[in-house]
DNA sequence: TGTACATCAGTGAACGCGCGTTCACTGATGTAC
DNA sequence: TGTACATCAGTGAACGCGCGTTCACTGATGTAC
C-alpha cells in the first residue's frame, strides 16, 4: 500500500523526532529500528526505504537533537539567557528526562565509542553550542569562547554525574553547580 | 577440570580487572560475558561460578575502577595535587585511554540507564571522588565540597565532550579548561 | 602418609531471544497518453 | 477528464548473528578416614 509523497515525508520526520528522543533516552543501543518505527506507527520492514542503515538515522537524529538545543539559546540575551539556561539545564526536569534534553549529556559516551562519521557530527553540533554560549558573554573572542568551554563543561558533567548517581547525590551535584559561577565576568 | 582455591582467587581477579577495563573501553552494553572471560584465557561457560549475572560483575568492575581512581588523589597534597590531577584528567592519554582512566567520565551515561542498584554504587564512589577532592582545598567545609563538585563536573564534561568528538574539538575544549581555574581558591 | 570419595572450576554445546538487515509481496499513488 | 500502467511506501516473514544464561560433563583438588 503506496503511502503520498507529503505522507512519506510525514513518516520520515515523525521517525527522525522519535529516534532523536528515544536515543537520548535509552542510548543507541538500547534503541532498535524496531522500537522506532513501532513508536512511529509503522512496521520495521520499510525503515530502509528511508534510511541506508541506523547508523545513518543516528546521525540525523542527533544532528536534529542539536538543532533543537541551540535554538533554545537563542532567546532572551546575554547574562540573563546565560543565568536561565543554566537553571534549565542544571534542572530536575533535565536529569530525569534527557529525552528532550541535552545531547552531550545524553549521547556523548555512546557517540564517543561510535565510526569516525558520527564523532565529526557531534563534534560539529558541540562547536555550535559554543559558539552560541560565547556569543552571549563579553570580553575578547578568545575569552569568551574560553568561558563559553568552561560553561558547558561544568553543565555536562554536572548533568552526567547527577544521573548516574542516586537521588540525593545528584540533587547536591546539581545544586551545587547553580547559582552564581566564578566563572561569569 | 577442578582448580585450586588460590587458583580460582586468582581468575576471579582477572576476570573483575579485565572487565574494570573493558566496560570503560567498550561501554557496559559493548562488552560481552564471553569477551570479558576471553581476555581473561578462560570459556564464557564457568562465567557463573563466579558471578550471579552480568550485572554483578559490572557492580564489582566499577567498584574496582573507582578504588583505583580514587588511590591517584591520595598522593602529593594541597594545590600541587589538584594541577597534577587536573592536568593528568585532561591530557590527550585520558582521552584516548579510557580503560585505565575515570569511570564517571567513561560509563555515565550507561549507568543512568542501569538498574537503580548500579547506580547506588555509583553515587557512592562519586561520593568518594568528592571528598577526595575536598580534603585538599581550603576554606568552609561547605566551600570546599562545592569547589571539589565543581571542579570535578568541568573535568568529567571536559573529558565527556572531548571522546565525543572530532580530535580538533577535542583539543580545544581539553586545553580550555586547562591551566589555571577561576574556582582555585 | 596413603587411599577413596566428594567437590567443584572450568569446558563447550545448547537454550531462547532480540538484533540489523533483506526480500517477496501488496495495493494506493503517480504518470503517460 | 478518464484510463492503463509503472512506481514504490509500507508489510510481515525470514536471514544470520551474537547475546546472557543453563547444563551435562571432566578431571584435578580438597577432605575424611
Amino acid at each position: 500500500m503506496r503511502v503520498s509523497r507529503e505522507g512519506k515525508e510525514r513518516s520520515h520526520a515523525r521517525i527522525v523526532e522519535n529516534a532523536s528522543r528515544m536515543f537520548r533516552e535509552r542510548g543507541l543501543d538500547g534503541t532498535s529500528v524496531a522500537d522506532v518505527m513501532k513508536e512511529a506507527g509503522l512496521t520495521h520492514g520499510g525503515f530502509y526505504k528511508h534510511f541506508d542503515s541506523k547508523e545513518d538515522l543516528a546521525e540525523r537524529a542527533i544532528a536534529m537533537a542539536f538543532e533543537e538545543f541551540v535554538a533554545q539559546l537563542a532567546d532572551g540575551d546575554a547574562m540573563e539567557a546565560i543565568a536561565a539556561y543554566r537553571a534549565r539545564y542544571l534542572s530536575e526536569e533535565h536529569r530525569s528526562h534527557p529525552g528532550l534534553g541535552c545531547p552531550v549529556a545524553a549521547l556523548g559516551q555512546d557517540v564517543a565509542r561510535a565510526p569516525a562519521r558520527l564523532r565529526a557530527a557531534f563534534g560539529e553540533g558541540v562547536q555550535r553550542i559554543v559558539a552560541a554560549l560565547a556569543r552571549i558573554r563579553r570580553g575578547s573572542a578568545v575569552s569568551r569562547r574560553r568561558a563559553a568551554i568552561r560553561e558547558f563543561s561544568v553543565l555536562v558533567g554536572a548533568v552526567v554525574i547527577a544521573r548516574a548517581s542516586d537521588d540525593a547525590t545528584a540533587r547536591e551535584i546539581l545544586a551545587a553547580c547553580g547559582g552564581r559561577d566564578d566563572h561569569d565576568q
